[in-house]
This record gives C-alpha cells, structure tokens and sequence, in this order.
RNA sequence: GGGCGGAUAGCUCAAUGGUAGAGCAGUGGCCUUUUAAGCCAUUGGUUCUGGGUUCGAGUCCCAGUCCGCCUACCA
C-alpha cells in the first residue's frame, strides 16, 4: 500500500480520494453492499447488565462523528439512527495491522463494528472493537464538529449535513414523525378511515388562495395542484364513508414567510353525524394524545421561554367578545366601516382602505388579537362573510357553528358544522364569486344535491401543529427541505 | 413586491481604508480510558460577482446574485 505524495493535502477531497484509491488497490472494498447492524446505539446500551462492569457483544454500525486518537488506543464515537456509542479501538485487541487501518479512518466514513460492551472510568458505555469494517467511505469532510452546521442555507439545501451535525434537528424531524404517526393511530382508533383524493385538479377548490399551474398533456388542459383537501373529501361523506380523513400536502402559489411554505402539510378530518363541538373534542382529545404518547408533558417551552399548556379544557371565546375586548368598543360592530379604518389607523393596524367591511375587522383580529393567543383557544361564533362552507347559527344567523383553534399566536386549526344545503351552500359560493374568490366547483355542488349528511369538519396545519409541539420559531425548521430558488452552482 | 441585515479557508468565526488571521477539520510526528481529548510542527484564500472612489479596498460607493429577518400577499 504506497499512497502518491504528490497531492494536495490541503485538498479534503483528493486526500480522501487517495485513500481511497489506496485502499482500492489493497484490494479492499470502501464501499460495501451490506453490513449487519444487530443492535441500534440504544438497543446496544440498553443491553448492558445494571451495575455491572462488562456487558455482552454487540454489533452496532453508523458514522464516524468523533474521533480521539492516543497513540495506541483510541476512542471513537458512531452516530446511527438511535444517536450516538463511544467505540474503544486498541491496538493490542485487534492486532497492528488493523489499527493501522482503522488509523485512516476520517470523520465521516461509515463503520461497523462487532466487540463486547464495557464500562469507561467516567461511566460511558462503549463497545470494546474486536472486529470492524469500513463499509462507506466520507469523500467529503463533516461540518465543524462543535458547532455544527449553522449556514442557513446550507441547512435546508443539505439537510443531511445538519441531520448528521445538530442534535436538535435531529430531534425535531423524529418529534414530527411520531406526530403524524400518533395522528394516524388515534383517528383510527376513533373509527376514521384514512383516504387518498386527487393533488392534480382541474379547478382548486375547498379555499381562497392563488394555486401553482401546470399542464395535462393526455387530456390536453390546464390543471392545477390542490390548495385544499376539502371538497373531495365531503363527497365521501356523501358516498357513505362517513368518517374519513387525509394527511396530504397542499400547495399555495404564494409568499413565503416564518409561517408560510408553498407546500404544506393539512390534516382533514369528516365527521358525519358530528358538528364542530364534536370537532373540539377531536383536536383536544388529538393533541393531548400527543402530548401523552410522543412527548411525555402536556407544557411546551417556546423558543422564547414562554410556557404554553396544552393539558385540560380549553378556553373558549367568542370572536365577537375578543374584538370588543380589544378596541374596547361594545359597539364595534355598529360602527361604519370609516370608524374601524379610523381606529386600525390609530392603533397602527395597516389595512386597505377598499377592503370589505368584515375584512377590516378580521385585520383587527388577524393582526392584533391572534399573535396574543398563546395558551389555546377555540374561537368560536366567527362572521358568516369568513367562510361559505359552513352552517349558520342558528340564533345569530350573522355567524357561523365553526371554531379556530389558536394555539402559540398561530391559527392551529379551524372547524365547522359543515354546509349541507346545495341551496344556500351555491347562494354562499355566489357572493363569494363576486370577489373573484373561488369558482363555483358544479360536481361538489351535484354531489352534496344527493344529500351530504350532518357532518363536522376539521382542518390541521401539521406544519404549524409540529412548530407548536417542538417549540421552534420558523417553519422552515419543521418542513425537511423548504422552498427555495434553484441554486445555480448546484 | 417593499424595508433592513448578511456573504472572508471544507466548517465556526476574527480583521481603524495600510502584509487576510484563529479554532475545528486536513497533513506529519508524540501519546494504550478519551469526553469539543492533549502536545509539537504544518498545508490551505478569485474575502459572493461586476464596476467605481483611492497611492492603497475584505473594509467606502453603485449594480447584481443568493440567504435571513420584518413587511405585503395569504379565509
């Protein structure tokens, strides 16, 4: 084995390169078809006998994250899908040759190992190598091992690097599963079936947003990628299948910010025979579920400090109360629309003056009231204008059988009685067409003319669930590659 | 779309308008229980790009690229 001194060395690559050529002509595969990980970091420590000093033999396998080299003994620390085991190469165990080898090891490269587990002076479980191999060689060296990876950029274009450098991340991302599989678990167990209804649609309905064009060559026309889950999802409630629900991505052609990213995450849920008080229960009982199965405490740390409890009943709160409450006005909803633009004025609420009457009232409570709702809170009797798919009070026919539930100043999800006239459901979608809000989808309208049952719906941000419950600030730190612009150099 | 901020070694960061540095990583050596291991030596730069001001620009000015924050759009 003759290595060419002839490179660069401060070339991470060619010298990693080298290496490897090195071990390629030494007849030695760096990159290997398979290799058996018996035991995951955790499965292996929790192997180890209480109070004893040796443990059994294990075989464990991952990435080579640090490395303390001492002469002739060495420490290493592997990093699986479990975290992290401290490894003890010593040359007198596995004899000069090997040590030589493992002696070129770089940060980064992919190992296996297979030795009994022992005790260190401090206490640390570590497996006692008796036998290893490379089994994926790094060509390229890891982020800062201190620090880890911090570039922003970098974390979402090579989320890998920040997956194998920041613990946190790490965190998040495992956190955000079990969520989603602890969802799944407890709708089932509550008698839902989950659903799959079509992304590409040749009108986006179920909400008012700009969706993302595209083309259906074969049918020769536009279509466009579902801004909603909603509309298809009620005709199932009409063919029979009476609870459903879909965990799916929507796509939203708009800005991007802390709480925005063009795809996103929605739970939908349908329950007939249900309403939006059954829809309370839901989430409530939903979240707390989570709270118990994947994160062990019903109180969230925010990134600020700020503790949010998400444990027993929730406070509810008529939209109508919140607004007078804030402008201190009980006779808010009289005023014309010049007085509220005259109060948004004062109070530094920057609204549009041709907006609609309810509008200017929504930005008091979009701007000022919901950033303040931290603990969790349904908002309940909201303006009819807000929403056409949903019933009318029956007492107050000025709003709406819905809630949304906001939670850490976020709107977390909202739910309805569902609209189940096909008469005032189309006179509800008309003068929303108006304002050039949302086309009239005729199909969902002949379905629900076949009779939609009594039903409660319910909407989740899973994105937003998911910042809540991890307690970080941005989206972007939930969503594994968030949206960005094309990187050229790429 | 608008405002503000950022971009320097593979990574994390320094550098009054005056010779571009440190730590980690790398390379060579010492070290058989380390914990961000330690010690000695050492490699590594189109300071995001393009213009301009200046005797002299990483630093000041202009334009651009990308990223972040705020804002706007967003039921």
């Amino acid at each position: 084995m003759s290595q060419n001194n002839d490179i660069d060395t401060s070339d991470l690559y060619a010298v990693r390169l080298n290496k490897l050529e090195t071990m390629r002509s030494a007849g030695f595969d760096p990159f290997r078809a398979n290799c058996e990980q018996a035991h995951t970091s955790e499965q292996a420590k929790a192997l180890f006998p209480e109070g004893a000093e040796e443990g059994p033999v294990v075989k464990v396998a991952g990435r080579l994250k640090f490395i303390r080299l001492m002469g002739k003994a060495s420490f290493v620390k592997i990093l699986d899908r479990d975290g992290i085991i401290q490894l003890y190469f010593k040359r007198d165990e596995i004899g000069e040759e090997a040590y030589d080898f493992f002696k070129k090891l770089d940060l980064g490269d992919i190992i296996g190992v297979e030795g009994p587990m022992f005790k260190t002076k401090t206490g640390e479980i570590t497996v006692r190598v008796k036998a290893f191999t490379l089994v994926s060689k790094a060509l390229r060296p890891l982020p800062e091992k201190f620090h880890g990876l911090t570039d922003s950029e970098q974390v979402y274009r090579q989320r890998y690097l920040d997956l194998i450098s920041n613990d946190d991340s790490r965190r998040v991302f495992k956190t955000r599963s079990r969520i989603i599989s602890c969802i799944r678990r407890y709708l089932d167990a509550h008698e839902f079936m989950e659903v799959e209804t079509p992304i590409l649609q040749a009108e986006a309905g179920g909400a008012a947003a700009r969706p993302f064009e595209t083309y259906f060559n074969a049918l020769d026309c536009p279509f466009v990628l579902r801004i909603a889950l909603e509309l298809y999802l009620k005709r199932m409630l009409v063919g029979g299948f009476d609870r459903v629900y879909e965990i799916g991505r929507n796509f939203r052609n708009e800005g991007l910010s802390r709480r925005h990213n063009p795809e996103f995450t929605m739970l939908e849920v349908y329950q007939a025979y249900s309403d939006f008080r059954g829809m309370m229960k839901l989430i409530r009982g939903m979240v707390q579920a989570i709270c118990d199965d994947v994160l062990g405490t019903d109180k969230i740390t925010r990134y600020d400090g700020e503790i949010i409890d998400l444990g027993g009943e929730w406070r509810e709160a008529a939209y109508k109360d919140l607004i007078i409450e804030y402008t201190k006005d009980p006779d808010w909803f009289f005023r014309s629309k010049a007085e509220k633009l005259a109060f948004c004025e004062k109070d530094g609420i920057e609204v549009d003056p041709e907006r609609e009457d309810f509008e200017v009232t929504n930005n008091v409570f979009e701007k000022r009231i919901e950033p303040t709702l931290i603990q969790p809170t349904f908002v309940t009797h909201i303006p009819r204008e807000l929403c056409p798919l949903a019933k009318i009070n029956q007492e107050d026919d000025s709003v709406l059988d819905v809630f949304e539930l906001c939670i850490n100043g976020q709107e977390i999800a909202p739910a309805y009685s569902e609209q189940n006239d096909p008469i005032v459901q189309r006179k509800m979608f008309e003068q929303q067409a108006g304002e050039e809000v949302q086309k009239i989808d005729d199909d969902f309208l002949t379905a629900m003319e076949h009779g939609m049952p009594p039903a409660g719906g319910m909407g989740v941000g899973i994105d937003r669930l998911v910042i809540l419950l991890t307690g970080v600030p941005s989206i972007r730190d939930v969503i594994l590659f968030p949206a960005m612009r094309p990187d050229k150099d790429a």
